[in-house]
DNA sequence: GTGGTCTAGACCACG
DNA sequence: GTGGTCTAGACCACA
């Protein structure tokens, strides 16, 4: 479900948060479904549970997943997303939409790319 | 020229690496021509020689540089640019494409902030 | 009457006991008055009876509430209240005034926001 | 400088930092000046540097500081607080005023408290 | 059982 | 020297 990579400069609560988001993203996890626990997730993927802690605790802050003591974390609303997360993002897509223009990635190709990413949805 | 954040969480020489290839990207470094030397780089900006020779290092290890002994770096061609990062850029657009969509942009809001984009040009 | 936030970090415990405070203080529940039983609360919010006594051992402590054995909890005067509570109160107070005052918020508009505050009492 | 009640029931970590946030909105760390290092400050608590350091990232998170790997950790400028942060502020203010009310305490005593803080400022 | 906190000790990247 | 990450193991509060 979830594939680290110990090589990657990434730290692993990182790799971990952004494993669950996509899960939510894609709605694996649908909104409202409780996230696996802390020591499970730990366990499965033999990692310490404080290191998955800080993955939920970034996730929550992110505003993808809330937490409830002693019941578990749940996946949130996409309405309660941080807003900040989505600015943050249009300007990424900025800088490398123009850097993939820059290495002969045409405007067409790319909003193609947009528009037909609908229904393969991997 | 450059500008650094000391608040960014980026290190210092990731900085310089995104600004120089800012400064290629949009054209105002050509392919071809000469990037600022290390030490006039390191006094202008007051930073570390070592630090800026890290940044070139890693510059040229995606192929947005290259260095003559003896002579300098310069910038490459955009078809100099490894393969790989191509790669890694357009995995990224798609990352970021499926997060914005789940956040409720629609993909003709992306699909025209790409192509419209073509003048402003910042 | 009372709705829980099972989001909110706080503990179930603490939001029932701050919500039956709530109801004391804007006089819903009259000083006197007898608080609703840990049984009907517990069944009500389907919430299990210990946490609902725990709130109410909270509350009783803070001098909200008294109990007489066989019949119930019942609404406490004011002026039953805990000291501690109203001094640490106004040391809460205190804090918050001189970081709102450090963001920016002058003492005029806090003025105004306590004096206007008599006639909205959500 | 700052004190530590093992016995309150807020964990260490949330009391070093609104310690530290205390010591920047009085100004006793001006904006842009230096916080003690994580080690520093650990051993000089006799704290666990692990424990300091999630109290910077909370009091980052918050934005009353920002960190420099390497380098350290800064004040921030008022206006980097988080826009929450405020708003939080102002409901909590509410609350404790209305509370502050029903247990006797006059509008116009809070006002003179809230405009008599100007020069006590301790 | 669940998350939350804390300690102790270690290694790494950055400048 | 500085912060950032990770592990191992422990205890507590909550439901």
């Amino acid at each position: 479900m979830l594939q680290l990579n110990y090589r990657d400069s990434r730290p692993i609560y990182e790799q971990v948060r952004d494993g669950l988001r996509k899960l939510i993203i894609t709605g694996v996890i649908p909104a409202g479904d409780k996230l696996p626990s802390v020591r499970s997730l730990s366990s499965t993927l033999a990692i310490n549970p404080n290191t998955i802690q800080r993955a939920y605790e970034s996730l929550e802050q992110e505003g993808y997943a809330y937490t409830v003591a002693g019941k578990g974390s749940f996946a949130a609303l996409p309405s309660d997303v941080n807003a900040g997360r989505r600015q943050e993002l249009l300007e990424k897509f900025d800088v490398i939409v123009q850097e993939l223009k820059y290495l002969g990635v045409t405007a067409s190709e790319l909003a193609s790319r947009v528009t037909g990413g609908e229904e393969e949805e991997k």
